[in-house]
DNA sequence: ATAGTATTTGACTGACCAGTCAAATACTAT
DNA sequence: ATAGTATTTGACTGGTCAGTCAAATACTAT
């Protein structure tokens, strides 16, 4: 059935996720995206009928590998809390590695290009929705859990908790790419995690000081 | 002294707050400011070196009504602890507001304009940061009144429980602007504070179900 | 081999982008 | 009045933008 597929869709997206993340969407081009995949124009419009919607694809393609890796935290056999301190650690390497790989903190590709597209893209903007809502459903089970066991109360709002969650992740993931710094990230995701959970914290009480910090860019 | 001054610069930097926070910095261009302003290019160019440099000047201007909000509530009478709770209503009614005004909620626009630009401009990168910090020392002569007083711990960390404080928000106000929708900021806000703070909250217990929430766009 | 199809190409739009500049204008000080 | 200056204008760049398209290509099935 006619030329052989090949891999130019997929290096499409993932250059684009790429380039996104580091940057923006207003300020790659599409013609970035072509020239960094290696690929011409006239195929980028074969497969994608407009840069918002490669966008979402993006989105998609990106955020299946997301949120394959903290399922995988959350269906693990170590007990609940734990889990989320796994979550935290995860959070921060995968900031981590991605100051590595672009020389800068790029924050939450998601929440990014949510934020810069929501009053310009509906189909962006209604995407990055979906995909905050997938992440906070990724966490029920374990709630209910901590619900069942005891650790949270019965009257737990489950569904709520789970995006407050998220909602208090991504905005230490965005103060990290604004400062270009992931100390805090480091220092207060657990914290915060423990501190919406309205669980005691065990690490080192309140934030209390540890010694002075610094804006490091 | 030459031709007089004249309302140009500043109506400038007004419009390109409403045109930016609504929308974009990518997707705004110097010539939509201009139209929007009534002001022809050439003007714009006499007063900015470069669009960047504008929205520098922009964030500073709006960042300096905001702050003056901010630093009533927190230096009035009433007890540190309704200073926040003052805070977080404050913080609804100024979206609640952009939401009349525009037609969507818009979010915080130094932390938007700050998150997309901050891999694309440094000067811009650089006031979101300033601002964010300035932001959380709006705090500190409270949070010091509450240690001294014994409603937080001696050994709190000032500094940095400020600056959790004003990501807690801006996380909540992000996740407002991706959803277009204010109904968790109006829940949220107060109990993050609290659970920030370390605070018992006498509001509602933790999170609980108080009847099913939509997600309404 | 050849007919059909999926994919790729490169050259092409026309709109828009940030930024420039010389000339015009509107005022102030003398 | 007039010289000097601050501000405004409008026409102008050259580059880049998202998106188009007819033709070329590389394969598969028969």
């Amino acid at each position: 059935m006619g030329r052989p597929r090949t891999d130019t869709k997929s290096k499409l997206l993932l250059t684009a996720n790429d380039l996104v993340w580091q940057s923006s969407y207003g300020f790659v081009s599409v013609d970035d995206i072509c020239k960094a995949a290696g690929i011409k124009k006239g195929s980028f419009y074969y497969y994608f009928s407009s840069k918002a919607e490669l966008a979402v694809a993006a989105m998609e393609e990106s955020y299946q590998g997301y949120e394959a890796e903290i399922i995988s935290i959350f269906s693990s056999d170590i007990p609940p809390v734990e889990r989320f301190e796994k979550l935290a650690d995860f959070i921060y390497e995968k900031q981590k590695q991605a100051f590595e790989k672009y020389g800068r903190v790029c924050g939450c590709p998601f929440a990014s290009l949510g934020s810069e597209m929501a009053g310009n893209e509906e189909l962006i903007q209604k995407k990055a929705d979906e995909i905050l809502h997938r992440q906070g459903n990724v966490f029920k089970e374990t709630l209910q859990e901590m619900v069942d066991s005891g650790l949270l109360p019965v009257k737990t709002d489950i569904s709520n908790t789970g995006s407050q969650i998220i909602t208090s992740i991504l905005g230490q993931v965005m103060v990290a790419r604004i400062q270009n710094n992931l100390s805090n990230l480091k220092k207060d995701v657990k914290l915060s995690l423990f501190q919406t959970l309205g669980l005691e914290t065990h690490i080192s009480g309140m934030s209390t000081k540890p010694q002075e910090q610094q804006n490091g860019q």
